[in-house]
DNA sequence: ATTGAAATCGGTTCGGC
DNA sequence: GCCGAACCGATTTCAAT
């Protein structure tokens, strides 16, 4: 994992659809150099896919909430988090410090579908308390900052 | 936006750099077809980008804590959210319902990054308070659920 | 680990339906 | 809006370093 590697990266995280013709010329290596680079950062784990990026609110998604989920005196974690992967409207889900074990994501059309996913939450055996947060906008999300400085501005000369 | 283009959504979201002849094939349409189609949902706004999705513990950013960031009296949103841009810690940013205007997600190396960025948080104007959710484990993230029902099980004959 | 060349495959355009 | 063909460029493999 080095210089090269990093701004592969940095990248592919901008573009995920960029050629490796292009990442190459990025890099300054040969494409098939890169073909190879990239191969083993995705077999190693640290890309793990891509993904196109969406917008909610084109698709019908207009409402997101971020709901704490408060286990009661024997609630089950682990089972709590299976119950909640199982739910599709919660896109992400953390395991937290706090008397909320877990925040998730919910996205959903209308408040209505924010109600009844709601309802479903409440529902999740072990789960005494739900404490929701609407989202009134999303200013930006997954932002991708370069783990490499890049050539960039250069320092200031000292006379 | 018909169930054709809902298709290709669901299969850019869960493979970004899957090909226009793989496409094709998954919805039935020539390459040419699904060419046209794609480039109408990313000219249109629906698909705004592609992204490698990347491992964050395998490049160093161990430690994720969603902020709640609560102006004073006299906080300025506009400017509170301006100055969390600059923030490139914080990989998103939403403006909530509630006292605490903000909520953040924020990615660091180390316990002793994420002091140094709450207090860089603290210190923007118009800033009274934060609160700091330390995320224990990230179960999953902008998980992408279909669209589109898809072919699935066949519903049951009924005699 | 990188290169450059070779072969294959996909991207892109366009005429026609 | 979709197809199919043709062209072009990119992906992928491989021997050599």
């Amino acid at each position: 994992m080095d210089a090269v590697d990093r701004r592969l990266i940095d990248a592919l995280r901008a573009n995920g659809r960029a050629s490796y013709a292009e990442l190459a010329r990025i890099v300054g290596l040969s494409s098939s150099a890169v073909h190879e680079r990239v191969a083993k950062l995705e077999s190693s784990g640290v890309i793990s896919g891509y993904r196109a990026v969406v917008d909610p609110t084109l698709i019908g998604l207009g409402v997101t909430a971020l709901v704490g989920v408060e286990p009661g005196e024997n609630g089950n974690d682990t089972l709590i988090a299976a119950s909640l992967d199982a739910v599709p409207e919660v896109e992400s889900c953390y395991a937290v410090a706090g008397a909320e074990a877990f925040i998730v994501k919910v996205r959903v059309p209308s408040v209505d579908d924010l109600h009844l996913v709601l309802g479903r939450l409440r529902g999740i055996d072990g789960v005494a308390r739900t404490r929701t947060t609407v989202v009134l906008a999303t200013r930006f999300e997954m932002r991708p900052h370069p783990l490499e400085p890049g050539p960039g501005v250069p320092a200031e000369d000292v006379p």
